[in-house]
DNA sequence: GGCTGAAAGGGGTAAATCCCCCTTTTTCTG
DNA sequence: CAGAAAAAGGGGGATTTACCCCTTTCAGCC
């Protein structure tokens, strides 16, 4: 009996690559490709299509990895997810991994390394490298970080990421220009930064705003 | 006789199974595997490893795509080296193409359109899609946005992109603060922005400073 | 109802930024 | 070498920001 796998990437080529080096792993097969989470979901809700691993690609368009991950664990709970990324933003790797993905692999690691996930996966039920480990435990010791900002306040971030003046955002807003103020003055000393500049950085690193 | 390629990518997964494929190819094989540009040209030091293509990616730690390319083409003239990247920025692909690339593949292609660029290159001497080609038409039409900024310029902009004060960046670069006021009104003019926001915005879209 | 705490609005001041316009020095370039 | 262009440095003033500390309003909750 082999181990049915699929592949989720919108980087085509990657995705018919990665299906050979599967194929020639024994005990493995490819049953098909899909470019995005959507196109997968259509996919398996013919049982002969669900598959046993799941290879997904955490950046994809119209159903990225993280919700397409939730979806599948929420129904087919059988079903092991890997995700598969150039991403080494630590963010994404634990939304990958609380969304249940059972393992992280870096798109650099070796081809060995592919088999040894593959195969160990199906043994222990995760697999993990050092790095990803070493995450995980530094996430768990600072569990802090927890500046949780409101929808009002994030609106006036993006507005502050562009070049308009305080003054300028407060009418884009409807509210006075001391308002606007006191939002700022009380972001700078949440996120402990100094002028505006440090807010831009802030926004873009936490990806409020996308430039 | 074979035709010999070389994959340069520090995605070594993704340069491994693009390996595979090649190497299905009829008349190509794949010579070895490199993780940046610098690994490269230790190999090509021997004439053994010259190959017939390269398979170049273009986000590269050390040595990158652009550059690597540049060399290549100036000591070995006669190697095709074929772009391959996720990138699909214009400056990126128009700065690849200007460095000697004979083509620039997305990694969202086929299978079967590697093989095609793959022939073509060989044949033809270049491979475009359409969207390559696309581009290229639209950078003749604004060949302006010729803004070509200055060494010191970058330094100051890089500084910008900081929570410093202007005082504090000409103290960093051992400048008087009114001639990095200087460097800021020009550069405002120059890019046709109002403010620091703008400039730190105008530094991250190009690539001078990455947040 | 009364307390509390956040949101909204504000006043005043010092510092930083922006925007002119100007001189001197250095560096290309014909 | 001369002349032009760029780099470096500067003055002064209008705006904008940053940073205090303070009042009003309003919703949530015991």
């Amino acid at each position: 009996m082999t181990t049915k796998v699929v592949i989720v990437d919108d980087h085509f080529l990657l995705a018919q690559a990665i299906q050979e080096l599967v194929n020639s792993f024994e005990g493995f097969e490819t049953l098909y490709l899909c470019k995005n989470g959507k196109e997968l979901l259509e996919k398996m809700k013919y049982p002969a299509n669900v598959p046993d691993i799941i290879l997904m690609d955490v950046n994809m368009p119209i159903l990225n990895g993280i919700a397409a991950t939730k979806i599948i664990n929420e129904t087919y709970p059988e079903v092991i997810v890997l995700a598969l990324s150039v991403e080494v933003d630590e963010d994404i790797i634990l939304g990958m991994l609380r969304a249940g993905a059972k393992g992280y692999l870096m798109k650099d690691t070796e081809k060995e390394q592919l088999k040894e996930a593959l195969e160990q996966v199906l043994k222990e039920g995760y697999y993990h490298t050092n790095t990803i480990a070493k995450l995980l435990v530094g996430s768990l010791v600072k569990t802090k970080e927890g500046v949780q900002l409101k929808d009002r306040e994030l609106e006036f971030i993006k507005h502050a990421c562009t070049e308009m003046t305080y003054r300028e955002i407060a009418e884009a807003m409807f509210l006075s220009p001391k308002t606007i103020e006191g939002y700022r003055d009380s972001l700078y000393e949440k996120l402990h930064i100094k002028n505006r500049i440090g807010l831009v950085l802030y926004a873009i690193r936490h990806k409020i705003f996308v430039p």
